[in-house]
DNA sequence: CAGAAAAATGACAGCGCTGTCAATCAGCCG
DNA sequence: CGGCTGATTGACAGCGCTGTCATTTTTCTG
């Protein structure tokens, strides 16, 4: 028995039948693989003229332009990026790594990148490093050997080895996310630190007194740890401090939001709940929600991102937008401009927002 | 003024102070690229040696693996895989165009993916359509430009012109979300028509006969036109349909399906409203909360996708749970096992999972 | 310990494209 | 109509690596 496969270039043999189904490849025309000599010959001019073309140079006449193209469709040629960026040009890939693609945060991030990538003709080539330095370097290595015109990297923490192979590899780095600190290159984002630090002043000058913190694995995600610290900061700055914690070494997620706000509640319970993020706080909304409590009269919450869900609530969240797409937006900016040659600053602070709620 | 960068390689000049500050790149040492021959040189043996080590192919004595790893952390070499690509070793990247990043959804399928390929040595090079049908196939031509060992695609609507050039680059393709088609090659996900059949089937079979509809933009998002068209068949098998629509002509979020709530609401309602997706159903819930409505006894919900954060909430959210990120690692694991040389399937179901919450 | 088998190593020829610089051609002047 | 300028076009030499096959070295066997 013996049947094509739909893509024309496969066959599935499942004879002999005591052998599992084996996987032939079959050549199927001799001109295989088109290559610009191909194209060239089919066109009569030098393949250097249909590189040209293919590229969209300037310097070719529109009748040549025009035959190439046609030889291009005759032949069906599909252009090798793999050799042109060999032989000299650059790629046009960007690197990209990432902690995580569970939490939207980053998703958002890659997403402001892909928007002025894309149309700049550039594409990502990902990486998640799940919170792993180890993994962070082994990445940098791995994607480094794609000579990509540019890296963007939400850093864990860039190891010695991480730190060299960029060195070795010069290409344009942006740091995105955090901007408490020294960058290798560039470095786009926001501080956190201030951010925990503006939530806790507005909250106290909302007359809060009485906090406690919610969550997740501040071990790994260090941004959540410094956005903690900040709001620390600035309660201690007033002779205050959390009363309760209740976190856990997962990651952030709603229901693990709702279920620390549970423990929480069963015991003595402060006013107002800090938490590590919106997703962690749309889960203590949701508990003090059906737990039939009054937000914010008996519990209020503030979290830390401003995702669109936390404002659609029934009870707005009181939280501070990070402005994650446009740190991706800006990230591709800053990438693309230094390849067009312009001087472009080293660190680039996108903002944050406070978003007074309605939960705090 | 001159200050010379972290990176060592860069220098920002800001005089004369009349023009913008410009950017030098400043040739350190002459032993700029560290090739596969000076680790040979180095190390003493040929640079085919070298190429097997980097590779940690299997056949180099121990004595020699020393040597030359001694050698690549003396130079500093890092491999180009372009080169590597190019000399007829395949390329470790897949290829991986989705329709968008705002949604949680296709950043669901990308994770499980990502955990899948990186873990087997591969990478994700990134396309995003925007449900655009010529953008997807520019997309297709400018990523097998990199003769990626496979792509990834959550299709649009795939043109002519992809159909040629995947047959032309022959690369092994996995169409992910919707099986009810006919696939190029190979295809994982669920059926988007018999999801919406189930939920229906369900919601009749707990006694409702009042039916609405909320949705986002249908026309580009033609998956969830699907779940629609098999949940209407089957409010049609029972001679029903839906009273009303509320439909906008805009991407999917938790803000629109609120608003088209409100919308609704405002007027005489069905008794059960099922929305195009769960971020849509989330704001109906929000919608109905904050007018003090009791859900399911006011107005019921249904939603789809199965979102974490719909299955945390106050009133957990009937919906189909559609195993975005099993979708990911299973096209994933297609890919791996055509590489491995296995015969796979070429259609594969995950199945959905009707989640009978409370809110309907 | 000879001889065969297996393991380790290397020489060589490209992969398909583009940078460089030279050659050719068309247009235009006096 | 010769000579000059600028626009087109082409020849050539790699980019850095790996597949193939040959060669050398080591290990094993009776």
């Amino acid at each position: 028995m013996l049947y094509a496969s739909i893509s024309k270039s496969q066959v599935f043999i499942s004879d002999p039948p005591d052998t599992p189904n084996s996987f032939v490849t079959i050549q199927l025309e001799k001109t295989e693989r088109v290559t610009l000599a191909d194209v060239a010959e089919a066109a009569g001019v030098s393949e250097i003229t249909v590189s040209r073309v293919v590229r969209g140079m300037a310097n070719v006449s529109p009748a040549t332009v025009f035959k190439v193209e046609e030889a291009i469709a005759r032949t069906g040629y599909v252009r090798n990026r793999l050799a042109g960026a060999m032989a000299g040009a650059v790629s046009n890939q960007i690197a990209v790594i990432l902690p995580s693609l569970s939490n939207s945060v980053f998703a958002d991030v890659l997403n402001g990148l892909e928007v002025r990538l894309q149309s700049a003709g550039f594409h990502s080539v990902l990486g998640i490093s799940n919170y792993d330095s180890d993994r962070e370097t082994k990445l940098i290595e791995s994607l480094l050997g794609w000579r990509p015109a540019g890296l963007v990297i939400a850093p864990t923490e860039l190891s010695d080895r991480a730190l060299e192979l960029l060195k070795r590899v010069r290409v344009p780095t942006v740091e995105v996310m955090d901007i408490d600190c020294d960058p290798v290159d560039m470095v786009v984002g926001i501080s956190h630190r201030q951010a925990g630090k503006a939530l806790a002043y507005y909250l106290i000058g909302r007359g809060y007194r009485s906090f406690g913190y919610v969550g997740h694995d501040i071990e790994s995600d260090h941004r959540a740890a410094i956005r903690r610290d900040g709001f620390r900061a600035a309660l201690q700055e007033n002779g205050l401090d959390f009363e309760t914690e209740a976190t856990a070494a997962v990651a952030s997620s709603v229901p693990l939001g709702r279920e620390l706000t549970a423990d929480l509640l069963s015991q003595q319970a402060p006013r107002l709940l800090y938490f590590s993020n919106d997703d962690m706080a749309m889960g203590g909304l949701f508990e003090a929600m059906a737990r039939g409590l009054q937000v914010p009269k008996d519990l209020a919450i503030a979290g830390f991102n401003g995702l669109q869900i936390g404002q659609s609530a029934p009870v707005a969240l009181t939280t501070v937008e990070s402005h994650r797409v446009r740190i991706g937006q800006r990230a591709a900016d800053q990438l693309l401009g230094r390849f067009a040659g312009e001087a472009v600053d080293r660190r680039i602070d996108v903002g944050f927002t406070l978003l007074p709620g309605a939960s705090a």
